[in-house]
RNA sequence: GCCCGGGUGGCGGAAUGGCAGACGCAACGGACUUAAAAUCCGUUAUCCUUUAGGAUGUGGGGGUUCGAGUCCCCCCCCGGGUACCA
């Protein structure tokens, strides 16, 4: 055995990371005949500054839990791998020339090394690269199955057209209207794009939500994102025309109160309505609206705007002549693009009526507790001064036609008024969706090639299977091509293409696919990451699928999560795929946030500029005290954390350590170094601990096994809960207690050792090893508690008057009810205290405390 | 505006409706040392009080309860998301 050995963590933890990698410690089989558990991460982009504190927070939360569930009995698989299309690497070889591929292959071997200096246990051998053609070959197959079932078509779509750059920017390049780069005008202008019709999948993702043991926050907001309303599709005649307006309404019960209304000016109704003295008039607010972004449209005017176009329509419900007008606050895009405008019950259409002097009239009395909870004038509400879209009961609403909704409330003239109109023709129930179809194709070079050539007779023909991979074309010039197509547009030889069979020629597809697509399956691929027969084998995906536990940050939470969603559920019902989710459990790790510093008049200051002493924080230049307090990390306020500086000084297993300790996985929190230094204490004191005292066989004193198997049940409870921190905190109180002595028993040293393996698994190992052990700690059996040491014989009961603290007593945790009670009443304080007072209550909670009320 | 989180010591945080502040950081005192670092021991919510003790205390206000950081209602503040979705 050897002794006395200085924690050198460098060492050890090179040692060790040696030897999983050659012994291939954590080469995961399938269909091992053991309980298997997946456990995902989010996989990084591999970008050109290196890892930051952030990512190992969730990757070490996942390799904890992986770790665990081996010593457990699991078959644990827990991959990793590289989502490395995207804009940056495109950017940097657009100003470098430098081939994005060689970008790409240079970042992910510094995530790799970044990665592995941490000490997860990867299965490495199931890396995947969604740039890699092995990879992507298999994404367009599935871009082919999509297509095949109908669910991926073309259609013209507005983008976020520079002309002075030549090339289409994504949404987050655009900033009030103008390029990031350059300041540039950017506007609107339609491009032939690809959709993917995850509509058609709305109610299914909306219902799968249900059976996810997912965070509330998530599924709400996805649940938000996918909008579903129930409402009605009512048409209204236009007067001297023979066009009909139909609208999208979730309220038809307000049809009475319906007094004009708005077409998007884009309508393709517009045109045909306007009379001919408002045509200049509209014309020029059409023009206008159209330039704008959706983002301006709807964003940020607040100001209603709109024209009338001289038209009117009738209202089905009471054949009054009402105006259309348009307006920039309808939509085409969702609904019908009509609205039929109910100013009395609707605050967009009160504002707008308000501004234009159109007619409100009220048909709904306010439910008057509801209205004066609001803080609503009924009165003015009545005279239609005041807008009112909470409940009520319906006012002036009959007809001669059989509809007669008066004093019902919402939710029966609803229905009423559906089944009239349903009756009538003049209209039907309706479900929308707030989800759009989802925009598949980028201007870029740097992405996924469609397998899709367009031929000369206008159709659009697949790759065929078999000749995938298509590949991305070496080419040397990555600027736009300038008519808005990516630089594929300049692939000459690339482009054309010659039907082998019909001799007819085409060209093939120049838009690629969005960062998404690689993404929305990786997971999958891991299950059988060098198949080049296929995506994945199916007895595989049976074994491993779903992802049981899936870790990643809350940016997450809608785009990736639902299109990852959506292609899984188009895979089950393609029969490939034998779960109708993707992911069981899903947890947001929280934001990393770095110290910042700032003076009396809010001003920021950079953490290089601050000197610290006793505990306050003063500016080096001027002296001036600081007030410390987190924010973002940024490289202006210098405070961001680099991962190699904080493992060089401490150590990975320190490092580990303290991104657990610092708070619960989901909260956004500080990183302070300082804290560090504190986990970092904890494991010198663990390894002197065990390499310093005298380890014998001796039998534990009742304390120490209290401690020891209060450590085991808090370590195992929290670790299968995620409650990192306070399993650490629990192992700190241990090593407290069993530092006292200088003899440590050999059966609490080991047990210890299990529990602190999976959090700062080098170390373990190597302490492991020290007590004369051989093999590695990774498959160690995990300790299990025995209750009976838990028991404790006496324990400090609280007595409490009037739920005051009077006095403290020792009893038996078994102490019955009564006997408390008479134990508590005989101390003398209490006894005094009650003295000319009558006992009301005695409330005894056994193990806990005695609460006498008196007066 | 709406939706989702969250407000607990100097700081990060802990607390099945049952003694608020575990564990860690920082600070202070002490031991060791020629000295420093490291290590070890102790103190540390606030206020009053010499001690003993007392009062206050989980963003604010009400409520339920023998008992509320925890449950209910109202309000304030901070963070994130989203935006005229008819």
């Amino acid at each position: 055995m050897v002794k006395n050995k200085e924690y050198n963590f460098t060492e050890i933890e090179k040692k060790w990371q040696n030897y999983w990698e050659k012994n291939k410690t954590f080469k995961t089989e399938d269909f091992v005949d053991k309980p298997k558990f997946y456990a995902l991460d989010m996989f990084p982009y591999p970008s050109g500054s290196g890892l930051h504190v952030g990512h190992p927070e969730g990757y070490t939360a996942t390799d904890i839990t992986c770790r665990y569930k081996r010593m457990q009995g699991y078959n644990v698989l827990h991959p990793m791998g590289w989502d490395a299309f995207g804009l940056p690497a495109e950017q940097y070889a657009v100003e470098t020339g430098t081939h994005p591929s060689i970008t790409t292959k240079r970042n992910i071997e510094v995530f790799r090394k970044q990665i592995k200096s941490l000490g997860f246990s990867y299965d490495w051998d199931r890396e995947i690269n969604t740039t890699d053609e092995k990879y992507y070959r298999w994404t367009q197959w599935i871009f082919i199955q999509l297509y095949k079932k109908g669910l991926a078509y073309i259609d013209e779509v507005p983008v976020n057209w520079c002309p002075a750059l030549g090339t289409v920017l994504a949404n987050e390049e655009v900033i009030d209207g103008k390029s990031e780069r350059g300041n540039h005008d950017v506007i609107r202008k339609p491009m032939k794009q690809w959709m993917l019709k995850i509509t058609a999948y709305a109610e299914k993702l909306l219902e799968g939500l249900e059976e996810l043991n997912w965070p509330e926050g998530i599924k709400e907001m996805q649940r938000n994102w996918i909008g579903k309303s129930t409402g009605a599709d009512v048409d209204f005649e236009v007067v001297n025309s023979s066009e009909k307006i139909r609208v999208y309404t979730t309220r038809p019960d307000t049809l009475f109160g319906a007094t004009y209304m708005v077409l998007a000016p884009e309508h393709k109704l517009v045109k045909k309505i306007t009379s001919q003295e408002r045509k200049a008039e509209v014309e020029a607010y059409v023009k206008h609206a159209a330039k704008m972004s959706e983002l301006e449209r709807t964003g940020l005017n607040k100001e209603k705007t709109g024209v009338f176009t001289g038209a009117y329509a009738v209202n089905p419900v009471n054949g009054n002549k009402i105006p259309v007008w348009i307006a920039d606050y309808v939509m085409l895009s969702y609904g019908t693009g009509a609205i039929m405008a109910v100013p009395a019950h609707d605050t967009r259409d009160f504002e707008f009526a308000k501004k234009f002097h159109i007619p409100i009239i009220c048909i709904i009395s306010p439910n008057k507790k509801e209205a004066k909870a609001a803080g609503a004038n009924i009165q003015k509400i009545l005279n239609g001064n005041e807008c009112w879209v909470g409940d009520g009961k319906m006012i002036n609403s009959s007809n001669d036609k059989g509809l007669d909704i008066n004093n019902l409330e919402v939710t029966e003239s609803k229905r009423t008024t559906i089944e009239w109109l349903e009756k009538k023709g003049l209209g039907k129930g309706t479900v929308n969706y707030k989800l759009r179809d989802w925009l598949f194709s980028r201007q870029r070079y740097w992405g996924e090639p469609f397998p899709v050539i367009h031929m000369e007779d206008g159709s659009i023909k697949l790759v065929p299977e078999k000749d995938l991979p298509l590949t991305l074309p070496n080419i040397d010039n990555f600027k736009p091509s300038g008519s808005g197509e990516s630089p594929l547009a300049n692939a000459e030889e690339w482009l054309s293409y010659t039907d082998p069979e019909t001799g007819m020629r085409g060209r093939r597809e120049t838009n690629t696919m969005p960062q998404w697509a690689g993404s929305c399956w990786y997971y999958l691929r891991y299950i059988d990451a060098i198949n080049d027969n296929a995506a994945w084998d199916k007895d595989k995906e049976k074994y491993w699928m779903p992802v049981d536990l899936y870790i990643g940050g809350a940016e997450h939470a809608v785009l990736h999560l639902l299109y990852a969603r959506f292609w899984h559920k188009v895979l089950y019902d393609l029969g490939y795929v034998s779960t109708k989710e993707p992911f069981r459990k899903l947890v947001n790790q929280g934001m990393i946030l770095g110290l910042s510093y700032k003076d009396k008049r809010g001003v920021l200051v950079p953490a290089d500029k601050v000197d610290s002493c006793d505990g306050r924080f003063y500016h080096k230049d001027t002296g001036e005290e600081l007030t410390e307090f987190p924010a973002k990390m940024s490289k202006s306020l210098k405070n961001v954390v680099n991962p190699d500086d904080v493992i060089k000084e401490y150590g990975a297993d320190s490092m580990r350590l303290y991104e657990m300790f610092m708070g619960p996985l989901e909260a956004t929190k500080p990183w302070n170094t300082a804290g560090v230094e504190g986990v970092h204490r904890f494991l010198k004191k663990s390894w002197k601990m065990i390499t310093e005292a005298e380890i014998t066989n001796t039998q534990l004193s009742r304390k120490q096994l209290f401690v020891l198997h209060s450590t085991i049940k808090k370590v195992t409870e929290d670790t299968e809960n995620l409650s990192y921190n306070t399993a650490i905190s629990q192992m700190m109180i241990f090593v407290n207690e069993f530092s006292k002595n200088r003899e440590l028993p050999k059966d609490a040293a080991q047990t210890f050792i299990k529990l602190l393996a999976p959090y700062s698994p080098h170390i373990a190992e190597e302490m492991w090893q020290i007590l004369g052990n051989d093999n590695t700690l990774a498959y160690g059996k995990w300790p299990e508690f025995n209750e009976e040491y838990l028991k404790e014989e006496e324990v400090e009961i609280l007595v409490q008057i009037h739920g005051k603290p009077k006095a403290r007593i020792m009893m038996s945790p078994e102490t019955k009810q009564d006997e408390m009670r008479k134990i508590a009443m005989g101390i003398p304080e209490v006894a005094n205290a009650l003295e000319d007072k009558t006992v009301r209550k005695v409330i005894c909670v056994p193990g806990r405390l005695v609460n006498i009320v008196a007066n």
